[in-house]
DNA sequence: TATATTTATGTAAGCGCTTACGTTTATTAA
DNA sequence: TTAATAAACGTAAGCGCTTACATAAATATA
């Protein structure tokens, strides 16, 4: 048996691709060896402007679930060819309407009896060896417009990484991750100043050295986020560096990393946390708030050092 | 509901495709949501050569059921992102010998993970929806492996075709069919000469108007074939021009043909029947044979103008 | 009424496959 | 052994689709 069956549901999408291949083919050949000047592709076509009479390009994409440009490059081929007529519609200046030529028609009149042979040859094979088969078709076509393959795997890496989720201390090995993530959340958000580009060019001086500490957090090797705590005295910290990757937000990750700090917080003796974000910044705002972090007008030990951030946020532990 | 389905077998290739291209781009956004740098099509490939270990280009073909010209693109690619390592079979030189890098390794196995959840999630898919599905799959490809539609429709047309034979005598609208009949049969197998261009250019005026006759077979419409009854004296008349369109030929219809012709010499009161041929036109010569033709070393009344036949056969009529 | 958004279409570039053809090496026949 | 044939692979061009982007007209919104 050819590997490609073997494989069975493991390789699905190939397997029907590969099936579909061969039919295509298949129509082609008839065609061809009938000496007729027609496609395939344009039997779906010719069929859908015979019952419409007039139709429009997205008419068609849609009817025949295709894009536009596909639609777009046929029909031109089909209007070089004489075998239809496009014109814009009086009342739509923007549609381009699209009938059968009376070349069009005579040939959809001459193939006809041989379009009705396909059918019924396809029928009697249906029949005989997969009764039912196009109506399982449907089946699975509306089942994955309800919920895509894409859309359950994605649920279920989702689910996996966050069974996984485990916090690990900055080592030099991930100074490059730390960096990108920042700079990735910088570049969407805001703009990257002088003081950013120290800190993330030697986080392990700047931060850790000064007694801050920075952690990542990690799932099945892959890393999600980061934050990190510095010292601001013996009775504050502040919480910056706060950042999950683009990929695995909206999935309740950015609480978990919070409670994460804030325990860290309390395990290093702090009375409280501080923070510098922006109002433009409303998640990560709301979720501070959520958590029960209250802004204050300033704090005399912590300077915005980048002078964007306008708005300073405080929780207060309660060990 | 879509026209496309609306369609149902009378469009299964272009149903199936459809469906195809659907599943295809749903494995492509996978890969693409997870950032990783794989194709859908490269899947069946890494399947086929882990289990194989290594394998050559017309094997993995054959096995996926591909061209081989797509075979070596996909693994030109993959040598190129050093997946692969590919190298020449020291028992074949023409052999290029397939098998999995470290790195292409490592990435299977990164992968396989998000390979079990696809084919978990198919698998899912189709026994709620669609049990059987692949098996139905599999029972059409036999099916067509063993008669497919083309080979169901060029019997049905070529049943067609015979069932509808017609003969009818030449006209002027049918000077082209009869210039591209003979045209095309003697660029096939001999040299257009100057008295054939003569004849071909007018055949009113050489032919019909000598009392000859030209007679064509047509069936729906198409012309299939067409001969000439030429006099030579009151006894004798010649039959030539006698060609069937390549794409009919292998169906009995020569003999037909040649049935109408002695017919109508027998209607015309000839007493024989002669004929220019040439010992390379075995079926032809063949066919003259069985329905009683004989070599004839020469004949006074009929001298070849053409200077190139070298069988002159002749068959005497009994009324 | 001016402006923003949506809709309909077109264009360009690219991907994945095909067919057609060419080259090199192996195998078979003479 | 030589010559013809077959097999393995490569390359080029083309087709049918895609995505990404652009443009213009219609519609919604302020």
């Amino acid at each position: 048996m050819l590997f490609i069956k073997e494989l069975g549901t493991f390789a699905f999408g190939s397997r029907i691709k590969n099936f579909s291949d061969t039919l295509m083919r298949d129509m082609a050949k008839i065609y061809k060896e009938l000496n007729v000047d027609f496609e395939p592709r344009w039997f779906t076509f010719f069929q859908l402007i015979l019952k419409r009479k007039e139709i429009s390009v997205t008419q068609i994409a849609s009817e025949l679930n295709q894009t536009h440009p596909a639609v777009v490059q046929v029909i031109n081929i089909l209007e070089k060819k004489k075998l239809i007529i496009t014109g814009k519609d009086k009342n739509d200046n923007r549609r381009r309407l699209v009938k059968l030529s009376s070349r069009g028609k005579a040939l959809a009149e001459e193939l006809s009896p041989l379009w009705e042979d396909v059918d019924v040859a396809t029928k009697e094979m249906l029949n005989e060896h997969a009764p039912g088969f196009l109506q399982m078709v449907d089946k699975i076509e509306e089942a994955l417009k309800e919920k895509s393959i894409y859309k359950k795997i994605k649920e279920k890496t989702k689910q996996k990484i966050i069974n996984n989720l485990e916090f690990v201390e900055y080592e030099e090995k991930y100074l490059s991750d730390f960096q990108k993530l920042n700079e990735d959340w910088l570049n969407e958000y805001l703009e990257i100043t002088d003081y950013d580009r120290i800190i993330l060019s030697d986080p392990y001086n700047e931060i850790i050295k000064k007694e801050g500490h920075i952690f990542f957090l990690v799932s099945e090797g892959k890393i999600i986020g980061t934050y990190s705590l510095q010292k601001i005295n013996n009775e504050a910290c502040e919480l910056s560096k706060f950042t999950i990757k683009k990929e695995y937000r909206g999935w309740k990750i950015g609480k978990r990393m919070l409670e994460h700090a804030i325990q860290k917080a309390k395990e290093l003796k702090y009375e409280s946390i501080l923070l510098l974000t922006h109002p433009k910044l409303k998640e990560a705002t709301q979720l501070y708030r959520k958590r029960g972090f209250e802004v204050i007008p300033e704090h005399p030990d912590l300077t915005d050092k980048t002078g964007r951030c306008s708005l300073c946020m405080q929780l207060v532990i309660n060990q």
